[in-house]
RNA sequence: GGCCAGAUAGCUCAGUCGGUAGAGCAGAGGAUUGAAAAUCCUCGUGUCGGCAGUUCGAUUCUGCCUCUGGCCA
């Protein structure tokens, strides 16, 4: 399998992988062979104070391999695809003005794909058109609001379930800021692919149930770190989280506040935890089968990495 | 040991006034443009505990057995 080589670019490597498939040891493996730039893609990595329950490298290992893109915001804040894309295209820059390569590495496939393909020039979130819009739809549902969506932009309206309440919501807001329909600003928009010669790497096990086994070990080794203290002392820190937070939106927050709240017990947690792991790691894998040129090695084989660097030597060489 | 209640999908359970059954969860596949660890869409055959009886026909009724709870000894 060969890549599409245009040797005038510089190299990028993207390190893709489900969330448990040892991400984080490949990278440092990676970073002590060659001279790379670690940048993290990770949507739930930039919040501060979210370090257990995200997996986030621990203080040593990002003293020993220091990784971009980490710790950005508070968990108050939030952060977007676009906001990647422009905080990973400099620092990818800056890489490769010293000499180094940059390395992707995540499992916040969106984040990716709109790095390699680029985002239309849309208008960004606004929180006030967006409470109105949600304020709307708590009256007349969601569907109601789809139905909307259909008048003003039919075509966007038709890719998106009249239950998909995030999307119809995007849509809207779009549409309420600029005036025009998604649709026309995404044809309007021109999208410059990413000037670097890109090596696809994804880190895909097997076996889904060695997977499973990794998750469900890792979320009870969290518990027993600590995790619900953390999301305890979050809370203490920043009283106005909800559970409608993006930050608590993350995997396994979500099911922590839910015990916090009495909803669930601890053995609940621990499943509930778990399933929600598993169907992140599915739709990411989802997400790797749909990429194009992408190198995909065996996580579970312990020959991973030869594999890894093999690819990275024979596509830098061409 | 006696009495009672259960035994149906991987799990929790519903149901069939007798015509071989369906929800939730789990799981699988897919979508994915400023919240993406998000937000959605699609997918349900399983000796209906075992053996026998009644019946044209039993997962459903009857008997016995096995197992699991509970109560009484």
């Amino acid at each position: 399998m060969s890549l599409p080589v245009n040797t005038s670019l510089p190299p990028a490597i993207f390190l893709m992988g489900p969330t448990a498939s040892g991400k984080t040891a490949a990278t440092i493996a990676l970073y002590q062979q060659l001279p790379i730039e670690i940048i993290s893609v990770d949507s739930a990595l930039v919040y501060r104070g979210m370090d257990i329950g995200t997996a986030k490298p621990d203080a040593e290992t990002l003293r020993q391999a220091p990784h971009h893109l980490i710790d950005l915001i508070t968990p108050l804040e939030q952060y977007s695809a676009a906001q990647f894309v422009k905080d990973a295209l400099s620092l990818m820059h800056a890489a490769t003005a010293k000499g180094r390569i940059p390395v992707l590495v995540g499992g916040t496939m969106l984040y990716f794909n709109a790095l390699q393909h680029g985002l239309s020039d849309l208008p960004e979130a606004d929180q006030e058109v967006r409470a109105a819009i949600e304020q709307e739809a708590d009256k007349v549902g969601w569907p109601a609001m789809h139905a909307q969506l259909a008048i003003i932009d039919p075509s966007v309206a038709a890719r998106i379930q009249p239950t998909d309440s995030q999307r119809i919501e995007r849509a809207l807001e779009v549409y309420r800021i600029s005036g025009q329909p998604m649709s026309a600003l995404r044809a309007q928009s021109c999208k410059p692919e990413l000037p670097f010669n890109i090596i696809k790497i994804a880190l895909v096990p097997s076996e889904r149930s060695v997977l499973h086994q990794r998750i469900a070990e890792r979320f009870q080794l969290m518990l027993k770190q600590g995790f619900i203290e953390e999301v305890q002392t979050l809370l203490a820190q920043y009283p106005q989280l909800t559970a409608e937070s993006p930050s608590m939106r993350c995997v396994g927050y979500r099911q922590v506040l839910a015990y916090l709240n009495g909803d669930i017990d601890l053995n609940t947690l621990g499943d509930q935890g778990v399933f929600a792991t598993r169907q992140l790691a599915k739709r990411q894998l989802t997400w790797l089968r749909g990429m194009n040129d992408v190198h995909s090695i065996d996580c579970l084989e312990n020959n991973w990495l030869k594999s890894a660097l093999a690819v990275i030597n024979n596509s830098i060489q061409k």
